[in-house]
DNA sequence: TATGACATGTAATCTGTTACATGATTAG
DNA sequence: CTAATCATGTAACAGATTACATGTCATA
């Protein structure tokens, strides 16, 4: 039914974080490491226009101050569970190709919109997905290492070394999430 | 003079490694790593035509076998020169905002671009990029991890241990560039 | 004779980039 | 008075996605 760009999710999961105009979530972009969406106006503005146009999400006009009008988005309940439909999905090898970004990001979202009992499912997905996916890699680098000049075959040593990194983070946060909720600090 | 987007560099680099058709390089997007750049035909066949077009690359037609034709795309010295100073444009804050996958591909075909010189400094240039970028990961870090949510909080982290783990594999790579050219599997 | 691999392309559509335009308020 | 920050938008353009169209050859 809904369908939205990459943008469009990010755009969803801070609103859903909190509500906020494009000129913050300008500032979000621009300001924070989450460099890799636009900042741009002619990128963000037209895409909540596509999100309230789809009714996930939907503007409250600020005059409040002098200043110049803001309108402030905030989530629908169809936005929510859209946003929440996205983060849930189950992690395909597909997903694994153009790296790994979006899913760190429905990673980030998903304890707000959908729950620790989601992020753990989450992270099972992913692990069981990059498992194969290292398998692969090392498949292919078995077959063509000895072809390759030195300075492909290390970046080719780095992506399978920050992949197995990656599942490694995997395990760590499992086990953050299957631990019973503790208090940070405490000794045992 | 010559705007070119990220899949024409790609484009570009593998050519140069091997003349090859159009279908040779969509082989290569969908059956290898490179699996971040479309295979479609959409997206190949009219970025070989624009290259062409800039004369960054040229094709020789195939008839040779019963086959419908093949044309198959060699760099041009222009080409070759395009390559060359984009692989060894000086790493900047604002190319590791949106990934480090161009980068990598920079580097990986620095070697036969542009040279083990090249691939060295690219390499130094990199690292000081990235030192940056880690301390300003963990400036963000320090001052907002108390208010994430665990999930967002755990994503970050990813982040900023991938970052460190890629700066190993950095300085690891320096030092294979700076030991002298010595054979694989000789004993010292 | 039908399917699948080889091989190249186009058209409609969507999205993002770049650059411009507007307008209010605050600080120097 | 000027620049910076707050705040929203549009228009032209370039590029990617998706789907379709075409055609050859080998093999089952």
């Amino acid at each position: 039914m809904a369908r939205i760009p990459a943008l469009g999710y990010a755009l969803l999961g801070l609103i859903q974080h909190k509500p906020a105009s494009g000129y913050d979530l300008r500032k979000i972009f621009s300001s924070t490491s989450m460099k890799f969406y636009s900042d741009s106006p002619g990128a963000i503005y037209p895409a909540l226009g596509r999100l309230a146009e789809q009714r996930l999400v939907r503007a409250t006009i600020e005059e409040s101050m002098g200043l110049r009008r803001r309108r402030v988005f905030h989530l629908t309940a169809r936005g929510a569970s859209e946003l929440k439909k996205w983060i849930m999905q189950p992690i395909t090898p597909d997903h694994l190709t153009r790296g790994c970004d979006q899913i760190m990001l429905r990673f980030a979202f998903s304890e707000n919109a959908a729950g620790r009992t989601a992020s753990l499912g989450l992270l099972k997905s992913f692990e069981v997905a990059l498992k194969a996916h290292v398998a692969s890699l090392r498949n292919e680098y078995q077959a063509s290492h000895t072809f390759m000049p030195t300075s492909a075959r290390l970046a080719f040593e780095s992506g399978l070394e920050s992949t197995k990194h990656l599942l490694q983070w995997i395990e760590y946060a499992i086990a953050v999430y299957e631990k019973p909720a503790r208090k940070k600090g405490r000794v045992s």
